[in-house]
RNA sequence: GGUGGGAUACCUAAGUGGCCAACAGGGGCAGACUGUAAAUCUGCUGGGGCAACCCUUCGGUGGUUCGAAUCCGCCUCCCACCA
């Protein structure tokens, strides 16, 4: 497979691959830009996508530039959205910004990475630079873009910053002299400003390489932490298994195809087994890419245990008997799980009682259950997932 | 600047003086069935209480009333049309 090839694997569109074939010519590293809008601090399987991508190019020997864009997140970039984003302080920005670096390091080697920071260049600008910038986009142009449209005709507000988001952006790539630049499929319109200010600059133009939105657990939205279908890469080893594994098999092929790069001959072939143990292997896989492979295979062990065998995983959490009983010798069901802290309110915990789904020690709970304090630890089970340790 | 429309729980959305913790759908959670998938059926879905019941909530605020998401004043924000 040549260069270009690999480089093409997983990719929605370049722009163009004769410009990116004839920059791969340079005896040069290129400088392959990727935007990170440090607006949430937790980032998802999702943005490995395009991190991954930015990942083949170092491995290829090129740099990557990151542009941690703390001055632009103050805008709030409107791709995708249907909302206004609320202006985010100073402080808040820092903090998601340090995060953001730390997670992206579990992808990116940081000997070839170079961190910049817009507000260096876009917080001096005068007012003057700004008007020249603006006056390289028109209205019409911004409007044509769909969430924009889509928002107009909704009646849900569109603030004149936001048309100044994609110049901003663009303009980090005049400033960085990018080669090439990365970004979902929703930045489409963004990273072509780029291209645009670069030729009026009298730069080469930047090749734009977009790379498909991985959707999320729900199977029909974007992944992302607001709407709670994520994958975090934060997510414990346990958590991401059991994620993967709780998708659909419909969406369990998408998965394959946009993270590990298969080809359509081989989800063929792959349609020939088991579904289950398709997605076993896809678990494993995405476990061993956020964690490593050790932590994917013990989680196949753990979750066999737990769902395959109905047995009790490996380890759970621990609370003690102090904590739950308030110091007492003996202790209503209720109280139990309501001073455990595994719930968000005793509310909850008490709707997960009357509906069965409470056992203690293997044994259903029901609403009288009055417990002793215990010689051993007990084991309390709520729902199918959640698992606790009381200490004596 | 003028005129008209709008703001309800995670989302959409009904409710125009007590029967409202608030119809309905979506989403989420749980149970049955399963492969922790899908589909289907059932229940739950503000907080505290075993319960009776209590507390907080319908953009904000101040009123009217025995009683307000609902009526009135002021304020904030959004949208449309006209300028």
């Amino acid at each position: 497979m040549n260069v270009i090839e690999q480089i093409r694997r997983g990719t929605d569109t370049i722009l163009s691959e004769e410009e990116l074939e004839k920059k791969l010519q340079k005896d040069r590293p290129l400088r392959i830009k990727l935007g990170a809008d440090p607006t949430k601090p937790d980032l998802t399987l999702g943005h490995t996508v395009v991190l991954q991508k930015l990942r083949q190019f170092q491995d290829l020997g090129h740099t990557a530039v990151l542009i941690i864009g703390d001055f632009t997140a103050r805008i709030g970039d409107p791709s995708g959205k249907s909302a206004t984003r609320p202006e985010l302080s100073k402080e808040e920005i820092a903090e998601n910004a340090k995060t953001y670096i730390d997670q992206v390091y579990k992808i990116l080697d940081p000997e070839k990475t170079e961190i910049h920071y817009n507000s260096q260049w876009l917080a001096s600008m005068s007012f003057e630079d700004t008007l020249g910038l603006l006056r390289k986009m028109t209205v019409a142009r911004m409007l044509e873009r769909d969430d924009f449209s889509k928002r107009f005709k909704s009646q849900t507000p569109i603030s004149v910053v936001e048309f100044v988001y994609p110049l901003s952006q663009g303009y980090d790539s005049v400033v960085l002299k990018s080669d090439v630049e990365l970004g979902g499929t929703d930045q489409l319109f963004n990273l072509l400003v780029g291209r645009q200010l670069q030729k009026d600059d009298g730069q080469e133009e930047q090749v734009v390489i977009t790379l498909p939105l991985l959707v999320g657990l729900d199977g029909v939205n974007k992944m992302s932490k607001s709407l709670g279908n994520y994958i975090g890469l934060n997510d414990s080893a346990k958590e991401v298994f059991g994620k993967v594994m709780s998708i659909s098999d419909d969406l369990m092929w998408n998965y394959w195809t946009v993270l590990f790069y298969k080809s359509d001959e081989e989800i063929e072939a792959m349609k020939q087994d088991h579904p289950m143990s398709i997605k076993k292997a896809l678990a494993v896989a995405v476990t061993a890419r956020l964690h490593d492979q050790k932590a994917g295979e013990y989680e196949l062990q753990q979750f066999e245990q737990v769902f395959s065998k109905g047995k009790l995983p490996e380890t759970m959490d621990e609370v003690t008997w102090e904590t739950v009983s308030e110091g007492a010798d003996s202790v209503g069901i209720l109280n139990l799980l309501g001073n455990s802290g595994k719930f968000p309110s005793r509310k909850e915990a008490k709707r997960m009682l009357q509906q069965g789904a409470v056992k203690v020690d293997g044994e259903k709970a029901g609403f009288g259950l009055e417990l002793q304090k215990p010689e051993g630890e007990l084991v309390v089970q709520a729902g199918k997932r959640l698992f606790f340790k009381v200490l004596p």
